[in-house]
DNA sequence: ATCTCCTATGATATAATATAACATTACATG
DNA sequence: CATGTAATGTTATATTATATCATAGGAGAT
Protein backbone atom coordinates (compact mmCIF):
# COMPACT_ATOMS: atom_id res chain seq x y z
CA UNK A 1 0.00 0.00 0.00
CA UNK A 2 3.05 2.29 1.04
CA UNK A 3 4.52 1.22 -2.59
CA UNK A 4 1.15 1.96 -4.17
CA UNK A 5 1.09 5.74 -2.41
CA UNK A 6 4.54 6.57 -3.21
CA UNK A 7 3.76 5.33 -6.86
CA UNK A 8 0.85 7.69 -7.29
CA UNK A 9 2.36 10.80 -5.76
CA UNK A 10 5.59 9.83 -7.97
CA UNK A 11 3.36 9.98 -11.19
CA UNK A 12 0.93 12.36 -9.73
CA UNK A 13 -2.25 9.79 -10.06
CA UNK A 14 -4.76 10.44 -7.29
CA UNK A 15 -5.54 7.54 -5.17
CA UNK A 16 -8.82 8.95 -3.63
CA UNK A 17 -10.99 7.61 -0.85
CA UNK A 18 -12.94 5.35 -2.77
CA UNK A 19 -10.07 4.40 -4.98
CA UNK A 20 -8.01 3.79 -1.77
CA UNK A 21 -10.95 1.73 -0.05
CA UNK A 22 -11.28 -0.19 -3.34
CA UNK A 23 -8.19 -1.14 -3.22
CA UNK A 24 -7.67 -2.07 0.25
CA UNK A 25 -10.79 -4.15 0.01
CA UNK A 26 -9.24 -6.10 -2.93
CA UNK A 27 -5.89 -6.54 -1.30
CA UNK A 28 -8.05 -7.58 2.01
CA UNK A 29 -9.86 -10.84 -0.03
CA UNK A 30 -7.95 -13.67 -1.71
CA UNK A 31 -10.63 -14.48 -4.17
CA UNK A 32 -12.21 -12.03 -7.00
CA UNK A 33 -14.58 -9.24 -6.20
CA UNK A 34 -17.48 -8.97 -8.23
CA UNK A 35 -18.32 -5.19 -8.76
CA UNK A 36 -21.45 -5.23 -6.84
CA UNK A 37 -19.59 -7.21 -4.13
CA UNK A 38 -17.42 -4.02 -3.71
CA UNK A 39 -20.29 -1.97 -4.28
CA UNK A 40 -21.53 -3.53 -0.91
CA UNK A 41 -18.57 -3.38 1.08
CA UNK A 42 -18.20 0.49 0.05
CA UNK A 43 -21.52 0.88 1.56
CA UNK A 44 -20.30 -1.20 4.90
CA UNK A 45 -17.65 1.26 5.43
CA UNK A 46 -19.92 4.19 4.93
CA UNK A 47 -19.56 5.34 1.41
CA UNK A 48 -22.96 5.92 -0.38
CA UNK A 49 -22.19 5.05 -3.53
CA UNK A 50 -23.84 3.76 -6.50
CA UNK A 51 -23.19 0.94 -9.52
CA UNK A 52 -21.00 3.47 -10.98
CA UNK A 53 -18.83 4.23 -8.46
CA UNK A 54 -16.95 0.90 -7.78
CA UNK A 55 -16.92 0.58 -11.50
CA UNK A 56 -14.62 4.08 -11.68
CA UNK A 57 -12.82 2.97 -8.84
CA UNK A 58 -12.13 -0.39 -10.81
CA UNK A 59 -11.08 1.26 -14.10
CA UNK A 60 -8.82 3.30 -12.66
CA UNK A 61 -6.98 0.62 -10.36
CA UNK A 62 -6.94 -1.71 -13.71
CA UNK A 63 -5.70 1.16 -16.41
CA UNK A 64 -3.15 1.90 -13.97
CA UNK A 65 -1.93 -1.71 -12.85
CA UNK A 66 -3.05 -2.02 -9.50
CA UNK A 67 -5.72 -4.13 -10.18
CA UNK A 68 -6.59 -7.01 -12.80
CA UNK A 69 -9.69 -8.27 -14.14
CA UNK A 70 -10.39 -11.86 -14.19
CA UNK A 71 -12.72 -12.29 -17.34
CA UNK A 72 -13.82 -15.55 -16.63
CA UNK A 73 -15.72 -14.62 -13.61
CA UNK A 74 -16.53 -11.10 -14.01
CA UNK A 75 -14.48 -10.09 -11.10
CA UNK A 76 -11.60 -7.97 -9.96
CA UNK A 77 -8.50 -9.04 -8.04
CA UNK A 78 -5.57 -6.79 -6.51
CA UNK A 79 -2.17 -6.68 -8.61
CA UNK A 80 0.77 -7.92 -6.74
CA UNK A 81 3.19 -6.05 -8.97
CA UNK A 82 1.30 -2.65 -9.20
CA UNK A 83 2.42 -0.15 -11.54
CA UNK A 84 4.05 -2.52 -14.13
CA UNK A 85 1.92 -3.04 -17.20
CA UNK A 86 2.86 -6.81 -17.50
CA UNK A 87 0.70 -10.07 -19.00
CA UNK A 88 -0.55 -12.06 -15.55
CA UNK A 89 -0.91 -15.30 -14.97
CA UNK A 90 -3.44 -16.43 -12.90
CA UNK A 91 -4.07 -19.41 -10.98
CA UNK A 92 -7.85 -20.05 -9.85
CA UNK A 93 -8.80 -22.60 -7.74
CA UNK A 94 -11.98 -24.21 -8.69
CA UNK A 95 -12.39 -25.73 -5.07
CA UNK A 96 -11.92 -22.22 -2.83
CA UNK A 97 -12.45 -19.89 -5.74
CA UNK A 98 -8.68 -18.27 -4.73
CA UNK A 99 -6.89 -16.21 -7.38
CA UNK A 100 -3.39 -15.68 -7.08
CA UNK A 101 -1.26 -14.15 -9.50
CA UNK A 102 1.36 -16.79 -10.64
CA UNK A 103 4.88 -15.61 -11.31
CA UNK A 104 4.58 -14.23 -14.98
CA UNK A 105 5.89 -16.60 -17.16
CA UNK A 106 9.43 -16.58 -19.15
CA UNK A 107 7.81 -18.58 -22.04
CA UNK A 108 5.15 -15.27 -22.82
CA UNK A 109 7.78 -13.82 -25.71
CA UNK A 110 8.17 -17.21 -27.03
CA UNK A 111 4.41 -17.59 -27.51
CA UNK A 112 4.16 -14.11 -28.94
CA UNK A 113 6.90 -15.06 -31.32
CA UNK A 114 4.91 -18.01 -32.20
CA UNK A 115 1.61 -16.21 -32.62
CA UNK A 116 3.85 -13.61 -34.74
CA UNK A 117 4.40 -15.88 -37.23
CA UNK A 118 0.93 -16.65 -37.61
CA UNK A 119 0.93 -13.00 -38.35
CA UNK A 120 -0.56 -11.11 -34.86
CA UNK A 121 1.03 -9.04 -33.15
CA UNK A 122 0.81 -9.50 -29.49
CA UNK A 123 0.32 -6.39 -27.38
CA UNK A 124 -0.82 -8.24 -24.22
CA UNK A 125 -1.53 -11.41 -22.85
CA UNK A 126 -3.46 -13.10 -19.81
CA UNK A 127 -3.41 -16.65 -18.82
CA UNK A 128 -6.19 -18.27 -16.67
CA UNK A 129 -5.09 -21.13 -15.34
CA UNK A 130 -7.80 -23.24 -13.80
CA UNK A 131 -7.37 -25.95 -11.05
CA UNK A 132 -6.86 -26.48 -7.50
CA UNK A 133 -4.46 -24.88 -5.32
CA UNK A 134 -2.09 -25.93 -2.95
CA UNK A 135 -3.86 -25.56 0.30
CA UNK A 136 -7.17 -27.37 -1.17
CA UNK A 137 -4.87 -29.90 -2.28
CA UNK A 138 -3.89 -30.89 0.70
CA UNK A 139 -7.04 -30.96 2.70
CA UNK B 1 -19.57 -29.57 -39.75
CA UNK B 2 -19.23 -33.04 -41.09
CA UNK B 3 -16.64 -34.17 -38.90
CA UNK B 4 -19.09 -32.90 -35.75
CA UNK B 5 -22.16 -34.93 -36.94
CA UNK B 6 -19.33 -37.71 -36.55
CA UNK B 7 -18.27 -37.21 -33.67
CA UNK B 8 -21.72 -36.76 -32.26
CA UNK B 9 -23.71 -39.80 -33.58
CA UNK B 10 -20.22 -41.79 -32.27
CA UNK B 11 -20.66 -40.33 -28.81
CA UNK B 12 -24.28 -40.15 -28.66
CA UNK B 13 -24.88 -36.29 -28.29
CA UNK B 14 -28.00 -34.70 -29.38
CA UNK B 15 -26.44 -32.04 -32.28
CA UNK B 16 -30.57 -30.24 -31.98
CA UNK B 17 -31.73 -27.55 -34.43
CA UNK B 18 -31.11 -25.13 -32.37
CA UNK B 19 -27.42 -26.38 -31.13
CA UNK B 20 -26.88 -27.13 -34.89
CA UNK B 21 -27.83 -23.67 -35.47
CA UNK B 22 -25.65 -21.60 -33.03
CA UNK B 23 -22.66 -23.94 -34.22
CA UNK B 24 -23.24 -22.61 -37.49
CA UNK B 25 -23.84 -19.02 -36.66
CA UNK B 26 -20.08 -19.15 -34.67
CA UNK B 27 -18.69 -20.78 -37.39
CA UNK B 28 -19.83 -17.97 -40.18
CA UNK B 29 -18.72 -15.43 -38.26
CA UNK B 30 -14.69 -14.55 -37.05
CA UNK B 31 -15.48 -12.54 -34.71
CA UNK B 32 -16.80 -13.42 -30.70
CA UNK B 33 -20.92 -13.28 -30.92
CA UNK B 34 -22.78 -12.95 -27.68
CA UNK B 35 -25.84 -14.75 -26.59
CA UNK B 36 -28.12 -11.98 -27.27
CA UNK B 37 -26.50 -11.64 -30.86
CA UNK B 38 -26.71 -14.94 -31.03
CA UNK B 39 -30.46 -15.47 -30.16
CA UNK B 40 -31.38 -12.07 -32.40
CA UNK B 41 -29.53 -14.43 -35.26
CA UNK B 42 -32.00 -17.39 -34.23
CA UNK B 43 -34.82 -15.44 -34.04
CA UNK B 44 -33.90 -14.04 -37.78
CA UNK B 45 -33.66 -17.85 -38.82
CA UNK B 46 -37.18 -18.34 -37.70
CA UNK B 47 -36.74 -19.92 -34.09
CA UNK B 48 -38.97 -18.28 -31.39
CA UNK B 49 -36.08 -18.31 -28.95
CA UNK B 50 -35.95 -16.92 -25.77
CA UNK B 51 -32.51 -16.29 -23.48
CA UNK B 52 -32.37 -19.59 -21.87
CA UNK B 53 -32.48 -21.63 -25.20
CA UNK B 54 -29.38 -19.40 -26.30
CA UNK B 55 -27.91 -20.26 -22.95
CA UNK B 56 -28.56 -23.72 -23.40
CA UNK B 57 -27.32 -24.38 -26.69
CA UNK B 58 -24.11 -22.74 -25.77
CA UNK B 59 -23.47 -24.38 -22.91
CA UNK B 60 -23.89 -28.26 -25.06
CA UNK B 61 -21.39 -26.41 -27.28
CA UNK B 62 -18.62 -25.41 -24.57
CA UNK B 63 -19.35 -28.60 -22.82
CA UNK B 64 -18.58 -30.61 -25.57
CA UNK B 65 -15.77 -28.65 -26.72
CA UNK B 66 -17.59 -27.43 -29.80
CA UNK B 67 -17.24 -24.25 -28.95
CA UNK B 68 -15.36 -21.45 -26.32
CA UNK B 69 -16.35 -18.82 -24.31
CA UNK B 70 -14.02 -15.73 -24.66
CA UNK B 71 -14.21 -14.45 -20.43
CA UNK B 72 -13.05 -10.58 -21.60
CA UNK B 73 -15.81 -10.27 -23.82
CA UNK B 74 -18.46 -12.44 -23.00
CA UNK B 75 -18.53 -14.39 -26.24
CA UNK B 76 -18.25 -17.23 -28.07
CA UNK B 77 -16.33 -18.37 -30.43
CA UNK B 78 -16.26 -21.89 -32.64
CA UNK B 79 -14.14 -24.52 -31.99
CA UNK B 80 -11.44 -25.38 -34.68
CA UNK B 81 -10.39 -28.61 -32.71
CA UNK B 82 -14.29 -29.75 -31.97
CA UNK B 83 -14.44 -32.61 -29.75
CA UNK B 84 -10.87 -32.36 -28.34
CA UNK B 85 -10.74 -30.69 -24.83
CA UNK B 86 -7.36 -28.64 -24.65
CA UNK B 87 -5.98 -25.27 -23.42
CA UNK B 88 -6.89 -22.64 -26.11
CA UNK B 89 -4.57 -19.91 -27.27
CA UNK B 90 -6.96 -16.72 -28.95
CA UNK B 91 -5.98 -13.88 -30.51
CA UNK B 92 -7.82 -11.09 -30.04
CA UNK B 93 -8.01 -8.22 -32.68
CA UNK B 94 -8.62 -4.73 -31.21
CA UNK B 95 -9.12 -3.04 -34.65
CA UNK B 96 -11.61 -5.13 -36.03
CA UNK B 97 -12.07 -7.81 -32.65
CA UNK B 98 -11.89 -10.93 -35.07
CA UNK B 99 -10.82 -13.66 -32.86
CA UNK B 100 -8.48 -16.56 -34.23
CA UNK B 101 -7.59 -19.50 -32.22
CA UNK B 102 -4.07 -20.03 -32.07
CA UNK B 103 -1.97 -23.03 -32.43
CA UNK B 104 -2.54 -24.51 -28.65
CA UNK B 105 1.24 -23.76 -27.57
CA UNK B 106 3.71 -26.53 -26.96
CA UNK B 107 4.76 -24.23 -24.07
CA UNK B 108 1.66 -24.69 -21.71
CA UNK B 109 3.57 -28.10 -20.36
CA UNK B 110 6.33 -26.17 -18.92
CA UNK B 111 4.11 -23.56 -17.67
CA UNK B 112 1.91 -26.14 -15.81
CA UNK B 113 5.05 -27.35 -14.50
CA UNK B 114 6.39 -23.78 -13.28
CA UNK B 115 2.79 -23.27 -11.92
CA UNK B 116 3.05 -26.49 -10.00
CA UNK B 117 5.98 -25.45 -8.45
CA UNK B 118 3.76 -23.21 -6.84
CA UNK B 119 1.86 -25.70 -5.00
CA UNK B 120 -1.23 -25.16 -7.73
CA UNK B 121 -2.35 -28.51 -9.96
CA UNK B 122 -3.24 -26.57 -13.43
CA UNK B 123 -6.14 -28.44 -15.14
CA UNK B 124 -6.97 -26.70 -17.87
CA UNK B 125 -5.75 -23.15 -19.07
CA UNK B 126 -7.01 -20.35 -21.41
CA UNK B 127 -5.08 -18.09 -23.01
CA UNK B 128 -5.97 -14.27 -24.22
CA UNK B 129 -3.85 -12.65 -26.60
CA UNK B 130 -4.34 -8.58 -27.53
CA UNK B 131 -2.98 -7.00 -30.62
CA UNK B 132 -3.57 -6.85 -33.79
CA UNK B 133 -4.28 -9.18 -36.33
CA UNK B 134 -2.03 -9.65 -39.62
CA UNK B 135 -5.17 -7.97 -41.52
CA UNK B 136 -5.50 -4.76 -39.66
CA UNK B 137 -1.50 -4.70 -39.46
CA UNK B 138 -1.36 -4.59 -43.07
CA UNK B 139 -4.24 -1.82 -43.84
C1' DA C 1 -47.72 -50.41 -29.06
C1' DT C 2 -47.84 -47.78 -24.81
C1' DC C 3 -45.67 -46.68 -20.62
C1' DT C 4 -41.92 -44.61 -18.40
C1' DC C 5 -38.00 -41.99 -17.85
C1' DC C 6 -34.83 -38.85 -19.22
C1' DT C 7 -33.38 -35.11 -21.98
C1' DA C 8 -34.44 -31.12 -24.40
C1' DT C 9 -37.30 -27.18 -25.21
C1' DG C 10 -40.83 -23.55 -24.13
C1' DA C 11 -41.96 -19.62 -21.40
C1' DT C 12 -41.96 -16.24 -17.70
C1' DA C 13 -39.67 -13.79 -14.54
C1' DT C 14 -35.81 -11.91 -12.42
C1' DA C 15 -30.88 -11.70 -11.04
C1' DA C 16 -26.30 -9.99 -11.92
C1' DT C 17 -23.20 -7.20 -14.48
C1' DA C 18 -22.18 -2.84 -16.78
C1' DT C 19 -22.67 1.74 -18.88
C1' DA C 20 -24.96 6.17 -20.74
C1' DA C 21 -25.90 10.67 -19.67
C1' DC C 22 -26.07 14.66 -17.21
C1' DA C 23 -25.46 17.41 -12.81
C1' DT C 24 -22.37 18.84 -9.23
C1' DT C 25 -18.19 19.33 -6.69
C1' DA C 26 -13.24 19.93 -5.90
C1' DC C 27 -9.06 21.30 -6.84
C1' DA C 28 -4.82 22.67 -9.35
C1' DT C 29 -3.14 26.59 -12.10
C1' DG C 30 -3.02 30.77 -14.22
C1' DC D 1 -10.64 34.39 -7.74
C1' DA D 2 -11.61 32.83 -12.39
C1' DT D 3 -11.44 28.94 -15.13
C1' DG D 4 -10.83 24.43 -16.87
C1' DT D 5 -10.29 19.60 -15.94
C1' DA D 6 -10.86 15.57 -13.38
C1' DA D 7 -13.59 13.23 -10.07
C1' DT D 8 -17.84 12.19 -7.96
C1' DG D 9 -22.99 12.11 -7.46
C1' DT D 10 -27.33 10.51 -9.35
C1' DT D 11 -30.79 8.52 -12.21
C1' DA D 12 -31.94 5.63 -15.57
C1' DT D 13 -31.24 1.87 -18.51
C1' DA D 14 -28.58 -1.51 -21.26
C1' DT D 15 -26.49 -6.01 -21.34
C1' DT D 16 -25.51 -10.56 -19.79
C1' DA D 17 -27.13 -14.67 -17.36
C1' DT D 18 -29.96 -17.84 -14.66
C1' DA D 19 -33.87 -19.78 -11.72
C1' DT D 20 -38.07 -21.98 -12.12
C1' DC D 21 -41.74 -24.47 -13.65
C1' DA D 22 -44.34 -26.30 -17.60
C1' DT D 23 -44.47 -29.02 -21.91
C1' DA D 24 -42.90 -32.02 -25.45
C1' DG D 25 -40.31 -35.81 -27.65
C1' DG D 26 -37.63 -39.71 -28.12
C1' DA D 27 -35.08 -44.30 -26.42
C1' DG D 28 -35.70 -48.41 -24.04
C1' DA D 29 -38.55 -51.76 -21.18
C1' DT D 30 -42.50 -54.49 -20.78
Amino acid sequence: MKNIEEYCKTNSLKLTPVRRKVLELLLEEKRGLGAYRILDLLREAGFKSQPPVAYRALDFLVENGFAHKIGSQNSFVACTKPGEHHSPVFMICKKCDSVSEGPSSPLLPELSDSLRDTGFEVEQTIIEAEGVCGSCASN
